[in-house]
RNA sequence: AGGGAUAUGGUGUAAUGGCAGCACAACAGAUUUUGGAUCUGUUUGUUCAGGUUCGAAUCCUGGUAUCCCUGCCA
């Protein structure tokens, strides 16, 4: 149920909703509006999960609204039917966007007219060069951009140029649209960005209407201020195309306007989501098809069996922020046993089948076995539990018939000759707990000319016999035939696209060439996983088939599972392992078998030696140090403020004296940053009294720099601030007391605390005293006295 | 190289000058008719060097590393 989900879905609280929550408050906008815009040019994968939830959570978190928008401004590679896969997919994840489907290609003529107005404004212009050529003209990194012969056509030259660009008249290539903006911005984006190009191409939806497409950089600003967006979410990569988005809306003077925030990427540990790479894999035949339960695109996840709860427990689970991230994958891997832990009935299948007959055995017994283990049914909220069909009994009522027989199958790993340390499953004359049946002992078995166990043969013992562990198993007679397709990572590294130099292929043939000299872009199929894919035939219960077909099931201790949705049959069942169990014994015995001790952990890069060289200056700075540090400046203000023309410039007019050097480190340390934003109002020759009045212990530090900080942002005297506030007057003991010990009584639960031994907690005691006294009590006499309040009593 | 962005345990993410927290992972124990689940506990962190401050992950200065931009793709 998408609702329930959503319910569970913690709250996003990110660097983005604080925003919106900012914009909400402040009555910028009525009401949150987000939209989620895939190019129709290939499947969704996981990482699109990221942000489409992202998108559409936002918006239903504030009650906002959510939209779909099918970005399909380049008609090469689009289609019909990946707008419908990408339709479907998020209708599978539970998103509803009801009315608010949008496809860019409905809104052509719409951005055809802003263009005109660009034009008519003498903001755009049609250019005539060639790609080369205009590449070349844009210039790099330290040249700016040369102007086009074209780019000072008049309005009307450029009109009639772009109405036959739509015409048909030119061939492709021939012109561009333009924008006029800046051809020497060290932005790139801006050296004037195509807005339209001439392509004749069959659109999927637009059939031959056009000739001439929108850009990116042109149609989404539009297109988000056309459907009224308010908050719009891209990943980081556009950034300086930002200033592209807000020029536009500048220009064309959208109010109320959208606002562009950009996230980091999420990639995810053992996947490629790079649509070129996974195109490769389904082309060149490495998976079965986009679905193949291996590939990280949500179809082939739904076929896996992955459900969408745990998808967007994924997608809630990873966070938000501004930097690029390579999620581990067991919190993907964690998401989808979380959610399948409390949906899974318990069956039994054997996968990999070795025979055992109970010797004492005679005719079949049925047992009634419980779907569910005694911890789900303690955390079901009524005490109801679910059968396989849905409906919920109490849990007495939750066990299917299972058959006993003489013949049985139990897992081949499930006894051992000789048993490794630990070993808590059969051995020869140990015993074992059939699970819901009794406990066996193994008195002989056979093996095969290669030494393989094929046959064991085993007594069930009375009741009261002891064993250590328990094993699932079948009935031979009883249990159904199955294929079992046990999936494991695609790759066997966990970055595919990167270098791993460590990586040592598994059959490695220095013979084979290719190794080295392989084109880059197809290195990734080097750490394909050969066992991603293992195929068994084995045995189910026979209950399994009077269960719905798309059932998931956890086959005890092997796993999640579920009928293939394509390939399963009634007659011919194949089961596909959604994902495994957490493995503790795997992970003992790999621990035990000699992994280099010592290995602890990878050494924290060195220290870089050269941490703390200053930058050269220029003789003409450095006689400005010594300047600066003869009116009393310390060493490090000198440095920096020779070296930064605006603080030279405020300091001109201070005092000297003995106020310098605090009038110079406030400088430094306080007002740098606003001072070069040119939001400063106050003058340096006013700070002298301040220092003086902090010299003199009249104010505290806090005060000071609090009085500093307003002056600077209103312009008002900061002694006559202080003096308007009343922050001058000292706190007599009796007072300082008195708060104190009013925020002890406050805060019990810290005080506790800190008797107990969080003496850390003298720094929030201390906060809220500075908090409640406006900052005019001095730190040193605050310490004193909350040490001797804390120990009192 | 010019511009832009970013940096918190193994991984991801909080802490908006005042207790470095949470999740996953790992490890240990308890429990268990799943070597699952659950419960308890533990280990591990502010990129570096200076500075301001009673107090810095947070403010200032400088360095380092990584990513993005120079498509008529999005």
């Amino acid at each position: 149920m998408p609702t329930s989900a959503r319910a569970a879905s913690p709250q996003l609280d990110n660097f983005i909703t604080e925003t919106i929550e900012r914009d909400l408050q402040s009555g910028k906008y009525a009401g949150v509006v987000t939209r989620f815009p895939p190019e129709p040019n290939g499947y969704l994968h996981l990482g699109h999960t990221f942000a489409s939830f992202l998108d559409f959570q936002t918006a239903v978190q504030y009650g906002g609204r959510y939209h779909l928008r099918l970005d399909d401004t380049n008609p090469e590679g689009e289609s019909q039917e990946f707008a419908d896969g990408i339709m479907d997919d998020l209708r599978w994840m539970g998103w509803d966007w009801g009315e608010n489907l949008f496809y860019a290609s409905d809104n052509f003529e719409r951005y055809y007219g802003y263009a005109e107005q660009l034009i008519t404004q003498g903001d755009a212009y049609v250019d005539s060069v060639s790609g080369d050529e205009m590449a070349r003209l844009r210039g790099d990194a330290h040249t700016s951009g040369t102007p086009s012969e074209y780019r000072e056509r008049g309005v009307e030259e450029n009109l009639d140029l772009f109405r036959r660009m739509r015409a048909g008249e030119f061939a492709d290539g021939a012109h561009v649209l333009r924008g006029r903006i800046d051809l020497s911005s060290a932005n790139m984006k801006l050296r004037d960005p195509v807005l339209y190009r001439i392509k004749r191409a069959w659109h999927y939806r637009a059939g031959d209407a056009w000739c001439i497409y929108p850009m990116y950089d042109f149609q989404h600003p539009l297109q988000d201020a056309i459907e009224g967006v308010t908050h719009s979410m891209c990943s980081l990569e556009f950034v300086d195309n930002r200033a592209i988005y807000d020029w536009l809306m500048e220009r064309l003077a959208f109010a109320p306007r959208p606002h562009q925030y950009e996230f980091g990427r999420r990639s995810l540990e053992y996947t490629i989501v790079s649509k070129r790479k996974l195109r490769q894999l389904v082309n060149e035949g490495h998976v079965s098809g986009w679905d193949d339960p291996r590939m990280p695109t949500l179809r082939a996840q739904q076929r896996l069996g992955v459900t969408p709860e745990a998808v967007r427990a994924f997608a809630s689970q990873i966070g938000v922020s501004r930097t690029n991230r390579t999620v581990d994958i067991a919190v993907y891997e964690n998401a989808v046993r979380d959610d399948l832990n409390h949906k899974a009935p318990r069956v039994m299948a054997v996968l990999d089948p070795v025979r055992v007959t109970l010797g004492n055995l005679d005719g079949a017994r049925t047992l009634q076995i419980p779907y569910w283990p005694h911890d789900v049914i303690e955390a079901s909220g009524d005490g109801l539990v679910a059968l396989p069909n849905g409906a919920r009994v109490a849990s007495e009522q939750a066990v299917r018939d299972v058959a006993l027989t003489r013949e049985l199958f139990i897992e081949r790993e499930d006894f051992s000759a000789e048993p490794p340390k630990g070993y808590k499953r059969l051995t020869p004359g140990g015993t074992v707990r059939l699970r819901g049946a009794g406990i066996i002992r193994a008195d002989r078995f056979d093996t095969d000319d290669s030494g393989n166990v094929t046959h064991i043969h085993a007594t069930l013992l009375e009741e009261g016999a002891k064993a250590g562990g328990v094993i699932h198993w079948v009935s031979a007679e009883h249990a159904i035939p199955a294929e079992f397709r046990l999936y494991d990572r695609l790759f066997r590294v966990a970055n595919p696209e990167g270098e791993n130099p460590d990586d040592i292929l598994p059959d490695f043939d220095p013979e084979q060439p290719g190794h080295e000299s392989g084109p880059v872009d197809t290195g990734f199929l080097r750490y394909l996983n050969p066992g991603s894919l293992r195929v068994t035939r084995g045995y189910v219960e026979a209950s399994v088939t009077s269960d719905s077909q798309d059932t998931r099931y956890q086959f005890e201790r092997q796993g999640y599972f579920w009928r293939d949705p394509v390939d399963s049959r009634e007659d011919a069942l194949v089961f596909g392992r959604i994902i495994t169990l957490k493995d503790a014994w795997a992970q003992t015995q790999k621990a035990e078998s000699g992994k280099p001790k010592g290995e602890g952990k990878k050494p924290k890069a060195e220290a870089v030696v050269a941490g703390g060289v200053q930058p050269a200056l220029t003789p003409q700075q450095e006689a400005g140090v010594t300047r600066l540090t003869g009116l009393g400046a310390a060493e490090g203000d000198a440095r920096t403020i020779a070296r930064d023309e605006t603080l030279l410039a405020f300091l001109t007019d201070a005092a000297p004296g003995d106020t310098f050097a605090q009038v110079a480190s406030w400088t430094v340390n306080d007002l740098a940053t606003p001072l070069r934003a040119g939001e400063v109002k106050v003058r340096a020759a006013d700070l002298a009294t301040l220092a003086e009045l902090l010299a003199s212990g009249k104010v505290t530090t806090r005060v000071a720099r609090d009085a500093l900080a307003l002056a600077a942002a209103s312009g008002e005297a900061p002694a006559a601030l202080i003096e308007r506030e009343g922050l001058g007057a000292g706190l007599s003991e009796a007072e300082l007391e008195r708060i104190v010990a009013g925020i002890l009584e406050k805060n019990p639960a810290e005080v506790e605390a800190y008797r107990g031994g969080k003496t850390a907690l003298l720094g929030f005691f201390t906060g809220q005293v500075m908090r409640a006294t406006q900052g005019k009590a001095e730190p040193g006499r605050v310490s004193g006295v909350l040490k001797g309040a804390l120990a009192a009593k």
